[in-house]
RNA sequence: GGGCCAGUAGCUCAGCUUGGAUAUAUCAAUACCAAAAAGAGCGAUAGCCUUCUAAGCUAUAGGUCCGGGGUUCGAAUCCUCGCUGGCCCGCCA
């Protein structure tokens, strides 16, 4: 699409002396490809915009980009060759096919993204799905556009909170994932109920870091039992990581203390009223009473922050940071860039996302309220199976989870991550729509032509696509390449959702005015050139958000 | 109390970073008429399967783009004051 634009923009640079030449895509494609409101010269000229246009008008020439340009009202409406745009976008997705899209920006950079995190005190709910779903889908991003990611999950196994599981796990026997939850709940209820047990909470954790070996086991076993359980099923979901990294590490070795040192050097260390280091975070615009942040308790052992810092501080060494928080997670994120760039470091990107809500009110894991993803995945399966047995006698269990997952994934990451959502069962297991499965189908329908279409002749007169439906279609694929690298930059992955449910939406369009198998023999053969291609875009954003297609369903 | 984010159709959301689809100025005696003035999905209503998979398509209804003020030729988009919802301001992580 660039020599296009930059056919038209180089026309008006030359006949208005602009030296920016802002582009705009018209409402309707009926009324051009792009066009140049006057308004801008109206004044300059002195002329109505209308009259500008005109001038501006006669003054084009077709040439081998711009077939012709249309004048409406104030507005200068260019049509791109038609023909030329067709063969360029079809041969390009067809020829690099799983690459379609894709940049090399990213060649020799490394990146460090960070996701997940869960906390392993429980089976993880739909609200922190969503930081997988995310993180997970701006891993594939990156990578496609040429970056070299590695994936790393922190997990947080010597908190108050891991604390309180095995406190409450203590007498119990065979202890599995399945019990974490409702384990965690009780003991929450225990402690609000008698505060006193709070204290064996925190005895627990002085326990743990005096290095008190029977501790460090328990610990250490339900972190096990909770960390793989959450593994198992975010890797169901065909979410990986490369590392991870636990918090523990970071609680009595040298590095903290290390931090301290180098903390020291900024000048903004100091040890309040209570015997605690604390940084000074004055001058930072800090949205809070107070601008510090405490390191240390009063008898120096490590505070959250400490360790974090020292975990970022080893992250920084090997490349550029992104990590994927909750919205929890802001001010203190800040605090955080605010320390690094005390040390002249570069701080993480962040993305981060709102809480998802049920429609009583907030999910939380303390009091129970919530919807867990496994039982979310659970309930998609059989809704997708039971769709499965409407139209097949055997039901393909393998079909069922690729469409299940697929409506999990997509349902989440179709909303910009900023926006608190709310889960409602009834639109979260709809398989119609702007959903996944829609889009699934699409692809599937095309796999289903192309079959049975047998041969494909890939030297087609691509010149025959000539209907309103197949320009639109051949638009939306070539603008596929800048929406990844829109989504890639700005780190949203919904972008890429938005795009392909329109252009799924585009081609069931098309498919329904126009026949492609019993079209007049040279037009079919261009018309498969052209599927194919939407097929292959398809098969290649859907794998961008992490969902599979089937070539039947 | 302070900070950050969101508010778009009954419901769930795109669009907002980068303002744009008939303005301004001038002319014109008036009146009238016509046209234009926001996009999906779900849900609702009415249609479409001897035709490449109906998980689909078409049509209709549904809007003070939270409210007031401002900037601008032009505001859902920018600024400002409010309102509502979410999040945050710990010897928690």
């Amino acid at each position: 699409m660039d020599d296009f634009k930059e056919a038209i923009i180089k026309f008006l640079k030359k006949e208005t002396n602009l030296e920016n030449v802002e582009l705009e895509i018209p409402p309707n494609p009926e009324m051009g490809d792009y066009a140049f409101p006057c308004f801008v010269l109206a004044k300059e000229w002195k002329k109505s915009p209308n009259e500008i246009a005109q001038e501006l008008g006669k003054k084009f020439k077709p040439n081998d980009f711009v077939a012709e340009v249309k004048i409406i009202g104030p507005y200068l409406n260019f049509f791109i060759d038609k023909n030329k745009i067709a063969e360029k976008t079809i041969k390009d997705v067809l020829k690099q096919k799983d690459k379609y899209g894709s940049a090399n920006i990213g060649k020799n950079k490394k990146i460090i993204l960070e996701h997940t995190s869960i906390n392993p005190n429980a089976s993880p709910h739909v609200g922190r799905a969503r930081n997988a779903f995310i993180g997970d889908s701006m891993v594939r991003i990156l990578r496609f556009q040429g970056y070299k990611v590695e994936v790393h999950y922190f997990v947080n196994d010597v908190g108050k909170q891991i604390a309180m599981l095995v406190l409450g796990a203590e007498g119990k026997k065979n202890v599995s994932f399945d019990n974490l939850l409702g384990i965690y709940i009780e003991i929450n209820k225990r402690i609000e109920e008698n505060p006193d047990l709070e204290k064996e909470v925190l005895g627990l954790l002085n326990k743990l870091e005096k290095g008190d070996k029977a501790t460090k086991n328990k610990f250490e076993k339900i972190v096990k039992t909770c960390v793989n359980g959450q593994i198992k099923i975010l890797s169901e979901l065909g979410i990986k990581y490369d590392f991870f990294d636990y918090e523990s590490k970071y609680l009595r070795n040298k590095k903290t203390q290390e931090t301290l040192k180098r903390l020291e050097k900024t000048g903004k260390l100091f040890i309040d009223g209570f015997n605690r280091w604390v940084m000074d975070q004055k001058g930072y615009e800090l949205g809070m009473k107070i601008p510090v942040l405490v390191l240390t308790r009063g008898d120096g052992t490590s505070l959250y922050p400490l360790r974090d810092i020292a975990y970022n501080l080893d992250k920084i060494k090997k490349g550029e940071n992104i990590v994927v928080l909750g919205e929890d997670q802001k001010l203190y994120q800040e605090q955080i860039a605010a320390v690094l760039k005390e040390l002249e470091l570069k701080p993480p990107r962040v993305v981060h996302y709102s809480f998802v809500l049920l429609q009583d009110g907030k999910m939380s894991t303390r009091k129970g309220n919530l919807v867990l993803l496994e039982d979310f995945m659970k309930e998609a399966v059989n809704k997708a199976r039971e769709e499965l047995r409407k139209r097949y006698n055997k039901v393909d269990e393998k079909a069922a989870k690729i469409i299940a997952y697929g409506a999990v994934k997509y349902g989440i990451l179709r909303v910009s991550p900023e926006k608190n959502v709310i889960f409602d069962w009834q639109q979260a297991l709809s398989f119609e729509g702007e959903t996944a499965p829609y889009i699934q189908y699409a692809y599937a329908r095309i796999s289903s032509i192309l079959k049975k279409a047998k041969k494909i002749n890939p030297k087609a007169d691509l010149k025959l696509l000539k209907e309103k439906e197949e320009m639109e279609l051949v638009k939306l694929l070539s603008n596929f390449p800048d929406t990844i690298s829109k989504s890639a930059n700005q780190l949203k992955p919904h972008l890429i959702a938005n795009y392909l449910y329109s252009l799924a939406q585009k081609f069931n369009e098309y498919y329904h005015i126009h026949q492609i198998l019993k079209a007049e023999p040279k037009t079919r053969d261009a018309r498969l050139l052209l599927i194919s291609a939407i097929k292959q875009t398809t098969k290649n954003g859907l794998n961008l958000l992490g969902i599979d297609v089937l070539g039947r369903m």
